[in-house]
DNA sequence: CTTTTATATTGACAATATTCGATTCGTCTT
DNA sequence: AAGACGAATCGAATATTGTCAATATAAAAG
C-alpha cells in the first residue's frame, strides 16, 4: 500500500462526524436521511464527509432511486472494528 | 475508547511524514537526529510532528542526555503493522 | 565558562479542512 | 407538468495544520 494512500485514509478516519458515520454503518447499510437524523450536522455538510469517506475507499457509495446508500467497505470494517 | 480520542489518534497518523516515522520506529528506536537524517523536513518540523505522535500515545519518548530516544508504544505497532 | 550538539518553542505564513446556507440536479409522485 | 424529496455542488467564512527560520533551552565537550 502506498504510503500517501494510507495517509489519506487515516485522515479521513480522523475526523468526529466520519467516524460516527462508521460506527453507524457496522451495524447496516444506510442512506443519507438515515445518517443525517443522528448526526447534528447539517446535510451538505454530510455530503462533503461522505465523499471523503467513499474517496479513501472505506464506504461504497450506491444508488437507488432518489436516495444513496452507503456501505462499509470490509477493509474499513477490519480497522474501524479493531480502533473503535 | 472515546470517539474524539479514536479521531485524535487517525488525525496523528494522516500525515505521510508521520507515517515515515513510524515504519523507521517499527524497527528499532531512535532518537530525533537519527529520524532527520532520513527525512526531508526541518527539525523543527520533526519537533512538531513527534509531539502530535507521543501526545496520541502512539510513541513514547525517553530522553537521554542531550537526545530523546523515541519508540513505538504496543497499539501503535498493531495498528501500524496492519495498515502500512 | 564558552562552544557545540540535540531538542523544543515561538511566530509567521500558506495550504487544507470543516462547516454552513443557497442553489442545482436527479428521481419519484401526483 | 409541477411539486416534493434526497443528494450533490457552489461560494464563503472560519479553523486547523504543516512548514520553516529564528530563537530558546538543556546537556555535554572542550
Amino acid at each position: 500500500m502506498d504510503i500517501e494512500q494510507s495517509a489519506q485514509i487515516f485522515r479521513a478516519l480522523g475526523d468526529k462526524s466520519r467516524i460516527q458515520v462508521l460506527a453507524l454503518l457496522s451495524n447496516r447499510e444506510a442512506c443519507g436521511n438515515d445518517l443525517l437524523a443522528q448526526l447534528a450536522i447539517s446535510q451538505s455538510t454530510l455530503s462533503h464527509h461522505m465523499k471523503i469517506l467513499t474517496e479513501s475507499g472505506l464506504v461504497t457509495a450506491r444508488k437507488a432511486g432518489k436516495a444513496t446508500y452507503y456501505t462499509l467497505s470490509p477493509a474499513a470494517a477490519e480497522l474501524a472494528g479493531q480502533a473503535l
